[in-house]
DNA sequence: CTAAATTACTAACACGATTTAGTAACACGA
DNA sequence: TCGTGTTACTAAATCGTGTTAGTAATTTAG
């Protein structure tokens, strides 16, 4: 019986470095110089074509695993995202994550929550198990969040979000900025009254665009006219109300910023049943650039783009820079980074 | 010298079993029996309390890297994926993978190639060496690919694509039911001229649905009229310009089956500068039920809804099975499972 | 009262790498 | 000839678990 157990070892295990070794005729610690390349070892030529030939005919591949438990570190992180909503923006933060990492020979561990505190909280933990080396921690749109407490225990970086006590870096889009942005460059173009169509939640988004506008309209000496400021919620079909209730009246702007591309949608639609024409008759904004929708419509949509994939860069490369210099220390004093980037004009037809 | 060494260890060093044990006075292997529940390991109440205790006192976490080495199995799915175009299907996809993954205490490695054969490669490599339990190979349309030899080491599932020798098992769309449901859903309502505008390439989506939009022709004894079946590329703009083609005839079909969503969507703009109303002069159908699209414009798209979330789903869900008998076998002879999930009908305002 | 069974543990190996410390063989200079 | 340095390696410890085999102490059965 024993025999038995013994004999019925798996039998198509992968290779591991002592076979290698077994095959080569010299040590685990050879094979392991020769891999590595350690450049102190002086392996002559013909050895090191033994261990590699030895490689080769086995199919040998080193185990992570057990790598990075001697190495104490995975080259893997941590990637936590929200995503109640399916938005195309995902991809674009997930790709600027991924392409940053990939090049710097890191993988992704990617946890959706869902919004469900409990998943966030059992996410985390299993990053942690897992020895992740870092955790980026993302939403999909740019709010303020509460991760818990463990994340400190690893480097962290929050993506499109922030918390509320700074404690952690953070890289979200210059929605100030932007929204200033798109105000001048229709102020520029002449046009003196320019109606918002804004967000009716005070989110980030709607709190950092409107100071925009307004900082614009200061500016070049206009004044804040609330008559032309609507509020409502970000879909297409609130966009239409917006719309309607601006343009519908005879001495109405020439000019509109709409706070997101689904609301400027719903602004196309309203300008064209009332047969005027963009932009000659009305110059439209948006903000978002999003995918399908601004290109695609008719006029191209000039817009405000996120820098998504940029933030998802951003991330990861703060990241590594906190995991490399690795006198990382929760105790640390010093207010972590919160960067904003830019969110640059895509320029199209439509203003 | 030496001592400095030796001090200088790293003082925040996380906590190991080994931490555990002494400060409960019991040893190791004790600790991994109460942490891990053995069954037939009769430890007394008492004890395992100081266990916890210390466990609690510690914050201690296991360290699933070392499991991991220990076990054999790293409860990690590679989820490589194309994502040339930024869709939100790829949301969708992932998001249905990850949530049944994390439903079955499984993380997700995630990489894209971004169409790149030698990430591809590469990406195979890394996971097969990070010793994933499976792989999960996703595109983000419905297409022929050809994945690296090495993924046949580890169990494979394909989603939204298929290898020509069908040597892996496969999710996809079934593009002809869905072809068939469309079409027959608009025969059903009475059209008897169907316009078909289609994408111009030949590939899986538009075989599939073409086959399918015949079959319902034929079921209902209608012919297959050239005249009104256009093609052209799967764009807002080739939209409208087909729709053209089509509506600006005096004698145009009643309805139009639309290849994808964005089609419709150009057909909309047309049909809108016809005059022509949605449905009551021209039933319109799409295909993909598009995110921001089909619900938002209106009237809103009757289309037919791609199973990305599903395929997502199917696909780790039989990976799982695959990874479960293991006797998993290289040479097994038997075709994997090819599967195909229908397309349910999303029935708006425009058919 | 003794043998067997049960209880409550622990020592030690294994997983597959990296790395430190060391050794044997040989060359070379003084 | 001795000591030193270099070359070409290797033994053994280590990372943090899981698990098998075993043992000492106590309880139970006969």
């Amino acid at each position: 019986m024993a025999v038995m157990t013994k004999t019925a070892k798996k039998v198509n295990k992968r290779p591991s470095m002592k076979d290698v070794a077994d095959l080569a005729g010299v040590s685990r610690t050879t094979v392991s110089f020769v891999l590595n390349k350690k450049p102190d070892s002086a392996i002559p030529a013909e050895t090191q074509e033994k261990v590699w030939s030895a490689v080769r005919e086995l199919g040998y591949r080193p185990n992570a695993i057990a790598r990075n438990l001697r190495a104490q570190s995975t080259n893997t992180i941590g990637f936590i995202s929200d995503e109640i909503a399916t938005t195309p923006f995902a991809v674009r933060i997930l790709q600027g994550a991924q392409s940053f990492a990939w090049e710097h020979k890191k993988l992704l561990l990617t946890v959706n929550t869902g919004g469900d505190p409990e998943i966030r909280d059992a996410a985390v933990n299993m990053l942690l198990e897992r020895q992740v080396d870092g955790i980026i921690y993302a939403t999909m749109y740019h709010r303020q969040v509460n991760p818990p407490q463990q994340v400190h225990e690893v480097p962290t970086v929050l993506l499109d979000c922030f918390v509320e006590d700074r404690s952690l870096p953070s890289v979200v889009p210059d929605e100030l900025t932007g929204g200033y942005q798109a105000t001048k460059h229709l102020l520029d173009q002449g046009h003196d009254r320019i109606a918002f169509l804004c967000e009716e939640r005070p989110v980030p988004a709607r709190i950092g665009r409107m100071a925009g506008y307004k900082q614009a309209l200061t500016e070049y000496g206009k004044p804040y006219d609330e008559s032309i400021v609507v509020f409502g919620s970000s879909t297409q079909s609130s966009g239409r109300e917006m719309a309607q209730q601006i343009f519908s009246q005879p001495n109405h702007p020439s000019a509109v910023f709409c706070y997101n591309d689904r609301i400027a949608m719903g602004t196309y639609d309203v300008l064209r049943d009332l047969g005027l024409s963009i932009p000659n008759d009305v110059a439209v904004i948006g903000f978002d650039d999003q995918d399908l929708i601004a290109a695609d419509i008719q006029p191209g949509l000039t817009t405000m783009a996120l820098p998504h994939y940029e933030m998802g860069q951003w991330a990861v490369s703060h990241l590594l820079d906190l995991i490399n210099q690795d006198n990382f220390d929760v105790n640390n004093s010093e207010t972590p980074v919160q960067y904003a980037l830019p969110c640059p004009l895509i320029k199209r037809n439509s203003a």
